[in-house]
DNA sequence: TCACTGCATGGCT
DNA sequence: AAGCCATGCAGTG
């Protein structure tokens, strides 16, 4: 793949007069791919960075390093690698343009699967062959296998990919990149003409630690050649001993593979910390968590090729689009979640060998099942076909594995036939994953040595997870087990934590974090693994959920639809999302005007507005602009003492009984079961369609049986057939079913506060046992109300259980269980009761409402009375220039919509 | 009854 | 929409 330049007989400079070499050296990569030729002379200036103050130090496009002030030669096809266009304007030299990349804090792993490269399947054997060499040590005799299908076609690798820090080997015609390193014209010459066997053994891109950068003395052109023959280019980022960090050997294998006419596009970049990790999602490797990391002069570093003495050998880098083709992101591509995130820290610790070269192959974060006491762990495919021997019975086979303190694990690498697919496992890692005291969340890293081509196990764990997460999806982690970022145990301080994103930012060593360590969400988040939640934790989420209820209100110009279930009265918001905002007392005066009571938060003063405004979540006097008297917090405050204990006793008790009514949910179906479940139930038993809120909806689709929010708590609005009043499916039985046992509960709890409250007032005479049948309690309330404001019967009343108190509602079916939104297809319109506990509902709604209105007419109209009187019949809900209030009534009540003289009811106002 | 194994399922990418 | 993969579960010992 070599070339030289059929143009020119003698050495390419055209300032040499020395004939062509007999051995020429390479040196800058020509725009047709190919390399200049050059005699030893030039090509030592060339790799010495000095080509260009030799040949072209007349020449036009001479600037200075805005850092150093060292002179570049910019616009230079020679020295094009050796300078960096900053962002700001003006260059800066490659050695200063390294300096400032290295200080970034996050030196992390490029991935290697920024390499893009093909591999025709003629070369497949070869790459085997290769492969085996690697694997020399494996406890496998299974042939390693490069991983063909993560490298997509070089010829689909853009000609415009700029050269970035980290860049890969390309031997025989394809730019060898180290981390911020330019390999030599030599280095290149030599690796091309090796075996081709030994091209892939050499194939190893070293990953220079950017720490090394910083320490490393600019102008050392001797190239440093590794253990496997591959002569890197030292400059002065080159690693003067230690690791060698290679990048996924089959690189050249892919390289191999490419036409030779192709050299021109076989430019590939081990990682575009810019533009190519911008198109591969947030969650990529280290390009992008270094330049995510890195101060901002670092990351506006347009990191090209690795400074070689300031020199480059090729001129396409800033001409090249860092964005890989398209078609190099096909299937094959592994999923940015199992790249390698591994640092030179964690290489180390796994090395321990210096003289080891370290290839990170892929990571992955454990689940529940694979920390979990099975003992399989779940390769991805991919990684497992990729980098681990080839397989073809499901048995496997075993795996000598080495974690990070040497000891060896064995496992049995095996796949089950899944899918006409694969599925790879590893199996027995639960020896190892105690050993390492791993959780679900936390990453293991795969990574292999070389030469000795041995697997490599590291860990990371996951940050801040709090003990409830880890002891919830895994087993018994052990004792001691390393929490809050904390890792191997080799060299905590140096390890990686992930943040919150999934990402890694590695702890300076000896420094304290200073990342703050997040929960790992990066398990349940970012990766879109399936949600785990504790019961406890769903149990703590319903009841957020409920007192997030309070909050709910509907949106602005939007009526939400009212479906009763289970007694719960639940709005439906079709179009918008109901809003949260700042919770009011609504009440109505006997004039029927609604009001709200909203507490300023300077004051804790009560103030009175109108019942249709959306107040902010944060309200306070200076806010009331609909009474300017009282607009003030020094503004005395218009109800009394004890018509604000009425008021607040009003809230307290319209608070708590959505709450109860969801707690009525959760008792009587399960903790973590909705009426979703109880649809779920009736589907399965009748397989009849009904608007089942457990089936995913549109809105909703990931909603999931449990769900209890006000979505998946009600049918899907518009949405599958109607229920009618007569409907005997599982879903209506049943809730007609416990609607009946929740009212004879009801009644009886009901009865019992009534007599006891009847005993204590006289003056009610009223037996509360006298129609036991006919809700007493309503009619002993209706006749307490007036004189005794706060009787006990309030609360009760205003329970969402009883059926009978007077709930308005959009909803247009009355006395009956509406499992319906305005139900579109009623064959029966009979709004009757198709039972006997529906017609005692009913008429006892309607005697109740008869009192009511007897007890209406005889208020005296002061509104907190009035409220407290009217509580009893439920929750007027109103309306006030078509903004509807009131919202978020669970209460449950068969009856509809009937607008009481006046009620209460707590509600919010929408932020405003 | 428990652990293990292999497969199936279905959510998710 | 295909494929991956996390997880459940039945079968087996």
């Amino acid at each position: 793949m070599s070339s030289s330049s059929s143009a020119k007989i003698g050495c390419f400079n055209p300032d040499c007069k020395d004939a062509k070499p007999e051995r020429p050296r390479n040196g800058w990569r020509l725009r047709n791919g190919e390399f200049a030729e050059l005699c030893d002379r030039c090509a030592s200036a060339f790799e010495g960075g000095r080509y260009c103050e030799t040949f072209h130090l007349d020449a036009a496009g001479w600037r200075s390093c805005e850092s150093c002030g060292k002179r570049v030669h910019c616009g230079c096809i020679v020295s094009f690698h050796a300078v960096a266009l900053l962002d700001a304007g003006g260059v800066e030299c490659m050695a200063c343009a390294n300096k400032n990349f290295i200080r970034a804090p996050n030196p992390m792993w490029p991935s290697p699967f920024f390499l893009h490269l093909p591999l025709p399947e003629r070369l497949k054997d070869l790459s085997v062959k290769n492969w085996n060499q690697f694997s020399g040590s494996s406890a496998v005799a299974a042939q390693w296998r490069h991983a063909p299908n993560l490298w997509n076609t070089a010829t689909a690798q853009s000609e415009l990919h700029p050269r970035m820090p980290y860049e890969i080997d390309r031997s025989n015609g394809i730019d060898k990149r180290i981390c911020g390193e330019r390999p030599s014209a030599s280095a290149m010459e030599k690796t091309r003409n090796e075996d081709p066997s030994e091209k892939v053994a050499s194939s190893s891109l070293k990953f220079v630690p950017p720490e090394r950068f910083a320490n490393e003395n600019a102008g050392d052109n001797n190239p440093v050649e590794t253990k496997k023959g591959v002569i890197v280019e030292p400059g002065k980022n080159t690693p003067a001993a230690g690791i060698k960090y290679e990048a996924h050997p089959s690189v050249n294998i892919s390289v191999q593979s490419l036409p030779k006419d192709d050299t021109s596009s076989l430019h590939v970049n081990f990682g575009l910390p810019s533009s190519c990790n911008e198109t591969n999602g947030p969650s990529n490797v280290s390009g992008s968590q270094s330049q995510r990391l890195m101060p901002p002069s670092a990351i506006t570093k347009p990191f090209m090729a690795g400074p070689h003495n300031g020199v480059e050998s090729s001129a396409e880098t800033q001409v090249r689009n860092g964005r890989p083709r398209g078609d190099t992101r096909g299937r094959h591509q592994l999923l940015p979640r199992y790249w390698p995130r591994i640092t030179d820290q964690e290489l180390q610790q796994i090395s321990g060998d210096s003289n080891s070269v370290i290839t990170p192959l892929f990571e992955k974060m454990l689940s529940a099942s694979d920390a979990g006491r099975i003992g399989r762990l779940v390769l991805p495919k991919k990684c497992a076909e990729a980098y681990f021997p080839a397989i073809s019975q499901p048995e496997g086979l075993p795996l000598r594995v080495q974690d990070a303190r040497g000891k060896e694990w064995v496992f049995q690498f095996r796949f089950w036939p899944n899918n006409n697919s694969r599925m790879y496992v590893l199996e027995g890692v639960t020896p190892c994953i105690q050993s390492m005291q791993l959780q679900a969340g936390d990453t293991v890293t795969f990574s292999r040595i070389d030469p000795e081509g041995k697997l490599v196990m590291g860990f990371r764990k996951a940050s801040n997870i709090p003990p409830s997460d880890q002891e919830m999806q895994t087993p018994k982690p052990g004792n001691g087990v390393p929490k809050n970022g904390e890792v191997n145990s080799a060299d905590p301080s140096v390890w990686s934590k992930v943040d919150k994103s999934g990402y890694i930012a590695k702890e300076i060593p000896g420094a304290k974090a200073s990342l703050p360590t997040k929960r790992k969400s990066s398990t349940l988040g970012s990766k879109s693994k399936r949600l785990r939640i504790e019961n406890e934790d769903l149990i703590e989420l319903k009841i957020t959920w409920e007192e997030a209820q309070e909050l709910l209100r509907p949106p602005p110009n939007h009526d939400p639809s009212v479906v009763i279930i289970e007694g719960l009265e639940i709005e439906e918001f079709g179009q918008e999302a109901p809003i949260i905002g700042k919770p009011t007392i609504f009440t109505t005066n006997q004039l029927g005007v609604k009001i709200q009571w909203v507490q300023c938060e300077d004051c804790s003063k009560w103030r009175k507005l109108p019942f249709n405004v959306l107040l902010r979540s944060r309200w306070i006097c200076s806010y009331n602009s609909w009474d300017p008297k009282r607009s003030t917090c020094s503004s005395p405050q218009e109800l009394t003492t004890e018509q604000l204990e009425d008021l607040l006793s009003s809230k307290s008790t319209a608070a708590p009984k959505k709450t109860k009514a969801a707690k009525q949910v959760t008792e009587a179906v399960e903790a973590s079961e909705g009426l979703d479940t109880l649809a779920n139930l009736a589907i399965l038993g009748e397989g009849e369609a009904l608007p089942s809120s457990s089936q995913a909806t549109t809105k909703h689709p990931r909603h999931r049986p449990g769900c209890t929010c006000i979505v998946c708590i009600q049918p899907p609005s518009g949405k599958g057939p109607k229920h009618k009043p007569t409907c005997t499916c599982n879903v209506c039985l049943t809730v007609k079913r416990r609607f009946r046992t929740l009212m004879l509960r009801r009644e009886k709890r009901q009865s019992e506060k009534v007599a006891e409250t009847a005993r204590k007032k006289e003056q009610l005479q009223q037996s509360p046992k006298a129609e036991p049948e006919d809700d007493p309690p309503l009619s002993s309330n209706t006749s307490n109300s007036s004189s005794n404001p706060k009787h006990p019967l309030v609360n009760e009343t205003v329970d969402d259980e009883n059926p009978n108190s007077k709930r308005p509602s959009s909803s247009p079916l009355k006395g009956q269980i509406d499992l319906n939104i305005q139900p579109e297809r009623e064959d029966e319109p009979s709004p009757t009761s198709d039972s006997c506990n529906m017609s005692l509902i009913q008429d006892a709604t309607e005697r109740y409402l008869r009192e009511q209105r007897l007890s209406s007419s005889a208020s005296d109209g002061d509104p907190i009375t009035d409220q407290i009187e009217a509580v009893g019949g439920g929750v007027v809900e109103g309306r006030l220039d078509g903004v509807p209030c009131g919202s978020g009534h669970l209460d449950g009540d068969m009856e509809h919509p009937v607008t009481l003289p006046m009620s209460m009811s707590t509600s919010t106002s929408a932020t405003g």
